[in-house]
DNA sequence: AGCACGCCGACT
DNA sequence: GTCGGCGTGCTC
């Protein structure tokens, strides 16, 4: 946050310790301070009627108030203990209010640990210090007095042996002064038992195994250690082929870094945290090593943070969240599989993990490495550039080669006569597969599927004509674009080829499920979807045991295609590639290419060779070409052709403003307003505005959604954008009954 | 969390 | 009346 001229005031969050105090306090900026503070700070201010000297922080600065300006305090002084882990994450806090759009509040509850009510993380203890003959007598004098708060707490203290949880005190009706006269009166004292809720880290202790690193590992690991050794060390991107051993890498990185006496954070995907990956460090670094999982309970968390902070443990590994992780010298941020979708927060802030790590690196002097077979286009757009260092791992372990991949085109299926989810070289593929014994996956690529419309004849797919993105079905039978809002009535009969077999792509585990076990109905069938892995654990269990041979055929979305290794699968089956493919947002084809390089990847990783079929309306498109030969290189050069020429991301910053209300015209007004606002910014057109639109999920439990999508080539243009939007809203009080969040990406 | 304020019951 | 314990609410 850049200050202009002299501010006034301050804000400051006082301790964060209680929910109460979650807010804000404006205090005066002494002269001597004026240029010395910043955001982040940790200051000694007085706070309440005793003005008791406490620890405070600055997350902003104002010229106004609201508060009686008399009344105000000055703030006493910068802390002695000036920067702590804690200041450097609340000025990490105030960077993701800035460039992610949210207020501070959400930002701070997002960044530190201590927020929701987590049961006193030191469990305090009211312990009798008396002997129990002088306390009874005590109690009767008190019980034959007024003084009922005092007999009802010594009452209640003698009957719990002496020793009371400290918030029991409350419930029984004894405030702070029964509890200071005893302590006056030496009848008690307040001690405190550390409680540490454990995470999971028990019973996985193991030798530790150290692998040799190949030639290529080694080199890439001197490669980053140079980097490092610069004066100013950019984050390093390593692109590895599946197979390639990154992990192993990242081992050699963690030593080195744990070596110095500096602490580690590995990200991970969401999905990606099994019970296999956890193992894999523990065995390497044993109890230094903690994770965090989503599933773990505030409390939980909070004591793995509070071990993190303590020294306690060294390499913290987790989802997205894990990125926080208070180390008091952090030296490494590790992104595994850094093009995942789940390194992006849905909920405001939205921040994405790698721009928010290297920020986080940049603040404490760490760095940080991206790692990934198919690398986001962020990601390999900065590394080309040179903004990120580059470092390839290209050769696979011996004996793991490429399955032969066949793309099936669907169009000609229909032609033949053949109109089932199979194509007849899946048939003979799966014929084969079963009765060598062989595993078979099918693999259902539904994310980001929005009900697009297409031709099964010639496979046209219909198009926004203004943004390039597949027009959504909507239940009122039009098809609309969620980029710009454009809408046509949903055509009876194919605009190119005039065939009437167009409309929706219906195609669920479940059908496929029921369809397989007609054909084969002898077959082993699990099936893994939403559905079948709610249940804790079911997950791991359907894995290990199609992993153990158990089942013959795996039918699952994008679930299936990541982790495990599965030596006895010789056929991997994408049913139809289309369906991430024609999703309605612009990143669709590079989503396909990096699942179907995954689940292609799947095949062939024990001693048998692998086969992939590739099941396409599209046969032709780049993203599928490209996957079927595994060649990053060219699809992300036709990627980019693509964004550059419609102006997304990373060719252009987008911010998209998202609107939600329960009054849908409402809604729209409020949204063509700030369309409005935003053009008398736009003089010389440098803006690029489309929408507002109906939302990817227009409506949500009755409340309306909108969206509108602002493109610059610059962030700052759109930070200040977003600043004068927020201002806007904040003024017009026809803007009351809506919310709005914006979302950069 | 800590402090003041104001309420309410008992005792001068 | 007035003293003092005890619950409530505010703190820039």
């Amino acid at each position: 946050m850049i200050r202009k001229g002299n501010m006034i005031y301050a804000d400051i969050i006082i301790d964060i310790s209680h929910e109460k105090l979650d807010r804000t306090f404006q205090y005066k900026v002494p002269d001597s301070l004026q240029d010395a503070l910043r955001p982040g700070m940790v200051v000694e201010v007085p706070f309440g009627s005793g003005n008791h000297i406490r620890k405070g922080y600055v997350i902003g600065f104002s010229n106004e108030t609201d508060y009686e300006p008399e009344r105000i305090k000055e703030i006493k002084g910068l802390s002695n203990d000036g920067e702590t882990t804690e200041g450097r994450l609340i000025g990490l806090a105030a960077w993701m209010k800035e460039y992610c759009g949210s207020t501070m509040i959400q930002a701070l509850k997002t960044v530190l640990p201590v927020q929701e009510k987590i049961k006193a993380k030191e469990k305090r203890l009211i312990i009798l210090t008396a002997d129990r003959e002088a306390a009874q007598t005590e109690l009767q004098m008190l019980q034959k007095g007024r003084t009922k708060a005092r007999a009802r707490f010594l009452e209640a203290l003698l009957n719990a042996d002496g020793v009371l949880p400290y918030e029991e005190a409350g419930k029984i009706g004894a405030a702070k002064a029964v509890l200071d006269y005893f302590v006056q009166a030496g009848y008690v004292e307040i001690g405190s038992e550390e409680v540490v809720r454990t995470g999971m880290t028990s019973g996985m202790e193991q030798p530790l195994e150290r692998h040799e690193l190949t030639k290529e590992q080694y080199a890439a690991a001197c490669a980053i250690q140079e980097e490092w050794s610069q004066e100013q060390p950019r984050p390093v991107l390593i692109h590895g082929v599946t197979g390639s051993g990154k992990t192993e890498v990242y081992m050699e990185l963690i030593r080195q870094v744990l070596e110095q006496g500096r602490q580690v954070i590995v990200l991970i995907p969401e999905i990606a945290l099994t019970y296999q990956t956890v193992r894999r460090f523990h065995s390497r670094f044993a109890d230094k090593v903690s994770v965090l999982n989503s599933r773990m309970s505030p409390a939980v968390r909070y004591d793995q943070f509070k071990l993190a902070a303590q020294g306690n443990i060294q390499v913290m590994v987790g989802p997205r969240s894990a990125l926080f992780t208070p180390f008091p010298d952090l030296g490494l941020i590790i992104i595994d599989e850094e093009h995942e979708a789940s390194y992006k927060s849905e909920n405001s802030p939205r921040y994405h993990a790698r721009e928010t790590a290297v920020k986080r690196a940049e603040l404490e002097g760490a760095n940080v490495v991206l790692g990934s077979a198919t690398p986001s286009m962020e990601a390999y757009s900065r590394a080309k550039s040179g903004e990120y260092r580059l470092v390839k791992l290209e050769s696979r372990f011996a004996g793991r080669n490429l399955p032969t991949v066949e793309i099936v085109d669907l169009r000609e299926e229909l032609k033949q006569g053949n109109r089932s989810m199979f194509s007849r070289k899946l048939r003979e593929e799966m014929d084969r597969c079963l009765e060598n014994q062989e595993q078979v996956m099918l693999f259902l690529n539904r994310r980001g599927y929005a009900g697009f419309v297409s031709c099964r004849a010639c496979g046209t797919v219909m198009k926004c004509p203004h943004c390039d993105v597949s027009l959504s079905e909507h239940n009122n039978g039009k098809l609309i674009c969620h980029y710009c809002g454009y809408t046509i009535p949903k055509p009876k009969s194919c605009p190119e080829c005039g065939s009437p077999y167009i409309g929706g792509f219906k195609a669920g585990t479940q059908q496929i499920e029921q369809a397989i076990q007609r054909i084969y109905p002898k077959a082993r069938v699990k099936r893994m979807d939403f559905d079948t892995t709610r249940k804790k654990g079911s997950y791991e269990e359907i894995l290990s045991s199609f992993a153990a041979h158990e089942a013959d055929i795996l039918i699952g979305t994008q679930m299936i295609v990541k982790g495990h290794d599965f030596p006895d699968v010789t056929l991997v089956g994408v049913i139809a590639a289309d369906m991430s493919l024609n999703a309605d947002d612009y990143r669709c084809a590079e989503r396909t290419f990096q699942l179907l390089t995954q689940a292609v990847g799947r095949s062939g990783r024990g001693e048998k060779c692998g086969k992939a079929l590739i099941q396409t309306y599209h046969p032709a498109h780049y993203s599928i070409q490209t996957a079927a030969v595994q060649d990053y290189e060219a699809f992300y050069q036709e990627e980019m052709g693509y964004r550059m020429l419609m102006d997304y991301p990373p060719a252009a910053r987008l911010m998209a403003i998202l609107g939600a209300g329960e009054d849908e015209e409402l809604l729209e007004q409020g949204m063509q307003y700030i369309a409005g606002f935003i053009h008398t910014f736009n003089k010389d057109a440098s803006l690029k505005m489309i929408g507002p639109a109906p939302a990817s999920v227009g409506k949500v439990k009755d409340v309306y959604r909108r969206v509108l999508y602002i493109k610059h080539n610059n962030t700052s243009v759109l930070v200040s954008l977003k600043n004068k939007v927020e201002k806007y809203i904040e003024i017009n009080p026809g803007f009351r009954n809506m919310r709005i969040q914006f979302d950069f990406s």
